[in-house]
This record gives C-alpha cells, structure tokens and sequence, in this order.
DNA sequence: GTGGTCTAGACCACT
DNA sequence: GTGGTCTAGACCACT
C-alpha cells in the first residue's frame, strides 16, 4: 500500500498526497473507484486520522478525488493539470537552485536520464 | 545584494545562505573574501542578527564558509562538493516526484532547457 | 537527570549533547526511545526551549537522534562514528597540548587509569 | 617562529601562550632570555597587539615570564607547575568525555602513543 | 500536544 | 568593532 517515511521531513499528509496520485498515475485506481475511509487508512497506515483527512481534503481541492458523504471518497476522472503545473513549479524552482549553486547542465540531464530511464 | 522574499515559504536562512551560495558562484567572492559582518547584513536586510548567524552557521557546516569570532566571516577556498551532492538530492526528488505526478520527460527536458538557456 | 552546570564556560548545549550521548551509551535509550520533548525538558532542566533545541539540532545533524516536527524526538539507530571521531580529535588535541606543555607520558597513563579504573 | 592558525576556533592568544610555553620546553628560550616586544610579535604575527599583550599577561601571572619595565620581557626560571596542572584538567577533561562518548581504553592508549611516539 | 522560525534584546569573549 | 550564547516570547505548521 502507500508507503510512508516518518522519518522524512516531509510532512506525512504531503507524502501520502503524493502517493496517492501516483497510484491513480499507476492506473491502480481508476475513475470512480473508492478509496479507504479515513479511519481505515488512518489505522493501516498507524498514523492520525487527522492526517489521512487534511490529505483527502487537498486532493480534494485539487480536484482529483470527491467525498459523497455518507458514502465515502472516490477517485475523480483524471484531471491531473493543476498537480502537473504544480510539479512543474517545484521542478523549476529545484533546477534553479541548482543551477545557482553550480550544477550543470549535463550533470542534470543524467540525472533526469536515471530517472526517466528506470 | 541579497534578494530575500519574506513572504516565501522557504525560511529566510535557508534563501539567505542560496544567496550567498549563488554569489560565490558567481565569483562575486572569493577565498578569504570577508562577508558582511553579522550586524551589518542583518542591518541592510531587516532582519534579525540571529537569522543571519543560522544562515552563516549553516555554510560553516558545509565548509563554503569560516569564522573568526572577533574578526569576521570568509569565504572558505570553494570546495562546493557537499553543496552539489545536496542540490543533486534535491533535484532527484523532485524530478522523482514529478515523474510519480505524471510528467512527461520531454516536459521536463523543455524545463531543463529554459532554466540554462537563459 | 541531565546534570548540567551553568556556570562552566562550556555553553549549555553543549554539555547538554554530551549528556545525552552519554545517556545513549548507558544504554538508558534505546532506537526509536522517544527524549523529552524540548519544552518538557526545558522546564524541567530551568533553561530556554532554544537551548535544548539547540543541543538536539546538532544531535540529529551527528546522525544520532531524529525529530519528526508534530510528534517529538527519538533516538536514531545507534551509530556513533562520528561523534567517536570527534572525540578521537579532541583527545588528540588535548595529548598533543599537554605533550608541548612539558607533560610525561607516565602522567598521561595515569589519568587514563583513573579514567578508566573507576 | 610561532605558528598560529587564524581559522581555529581556539583563541589566537591562547595559540600564542601554548607556542611559547612550548619553546620553553623545547629549550628554545631559557630562563632570562628576552622574548620579543609586543609590537615586534604583533608586526611578526600580523595580529592585534592586544591579543600578544593578553597572551603575555595571563603567562605573566602563570609565573612563566616577566616584564621588566622599560626592559622588555623575560622568561622566568621555569616553574611550569601551574600550566602542569591546567595541563592534567584538561587532559582529563577530554578522557573524560571520550569515555561517555564510548570510547574504549585501548583506543586512547593507542592515541596516547600516537603522541608520545613520534 | 509537537518542533521550527523569527524577533528583540542582553551579556560575554575575542581582536 | 567582531561573532557566540542565552533568554523571553510570539506565531506557525504538523499530528
């Protein structure tokens, strides 16, 4: 399932953001489909129930999974762009810094090879 | 000088010491360069003195930097090695989580190219 | 608990990290352990929360603690070569200091013992 | 001469007084010999005459060396037992917190005749 | 509740 | 003058 690292910096709800959309990505949930209630994932993830629900709520707002209340949250037909324009900034901003602190060009592009590659 | 954005999310040490960084790169510094003292840059930027000893303490770390408590900070003989290893990190997660979001390589080669072409 | 003594010339944080560190080689906390939150043993040891925050910072930057921002600090899975490092280099220091200071080599041997017999 | 390291976060005037005890040991100074004027040392060492004078000063009440008004400075019939017993505390000190750090004896002894060896 | 950031301000050691 | 330490206190994000 999702995996988390409460070890990261990065904040659990973020993580588990990403992790979601990258299944719907992987097609393992497809349009419509249902996903854990907040209390199950919360439970099989042994994280706060809060979590799990600021997490819901974001994608929510982004428009890539709906709440039907009373029956639980299921996953949007994949309209993906406002995450796409998002992942877009934060690749820029990375490449940026990057490039400030000396990187080059090549040096990114294997890096995109190993990771586009794989 | 050094353009800070108080409003950003990214702490103010953490744009300070990219600045400072950017600015060795670029050959503004160089070894044994003396940087502005504490008070004097935290003067001119309005901020706090101890926010720019963070952000000076943060580089010592990283060897780009050394002080002489009583005489001032310096920039170090550039051994920016630590510094590329980070920003490589920082540039595979990002690229990594980009992927997992659903971006396209040539999307992200175009980005690639708009960053170091300019 | 933590002993420190606040009117040594070694900064607080200081002692306290070895404090700590001594506790983890006691065997008192184990991997995963939680410590005391920084406001919990700020009050409890009189001083300042950014003191202690201080002293975790540098732990967690030797590899020695992590902290999960929301839920608290927790000791890492014990790995101490760099911290062993650093104490080889201090003893070193101090041998070579106290060797140009006209001490014998039987001297040294002594204090080892006591150290060491206790 | 006296080598100093303006990069160490050891105090120059403490530098100086540990190169000067050191040269007495060495036998590079006997007693009476004149050591040099403070401005002379500071020129030399391209420091703040300020920092020789403390240096000077602390050896001065070290019974080490002597000034003679209007003469100079002297090296004192040697009686290091003060700078002996300064010598033990730190020693033992740094043993000390080598030893909470996990440090085994083997270790030190070893370090021990790193130094004595030589 | 948890830790992280930042400010304001004091005091100290060193040059 | 320089940087380093520490306190007090506010505010924020995360769980």
């Amino acid at each position: 399932m999702f995996s988390l690292d409460s070890r990261s910096r990065e904040p659990i709800y973020v993580q588990l953001e990403k992790e979601i959309v990258k299944f719907i990505n992987l097609g393992v949930y497809e349009a419509d489909s249902p996903l854990p209630s907040v209390r199950a994932l919360a439970t099989e993830l042994s994280i706060n129930p809060n979590t799990v629900s600021k997490a819901y709520k974001n994608l929510e707002q982004h428009g890539i999974i709906y709440t039907s209340p009373g029956k639980g949250v299921f996953v949007n037909k994949t309209d993906l762009s406002t995450i796409h324009r998002e992942a877009e900034k934060i690749v820029f901003a990375a490449l940026k810094d990057a490039k400030n602190a000396g990187m080059e060009k090549a040096e990114v592009l294997s890096i995109v090879n190993s990771v586009w590659e794989e």
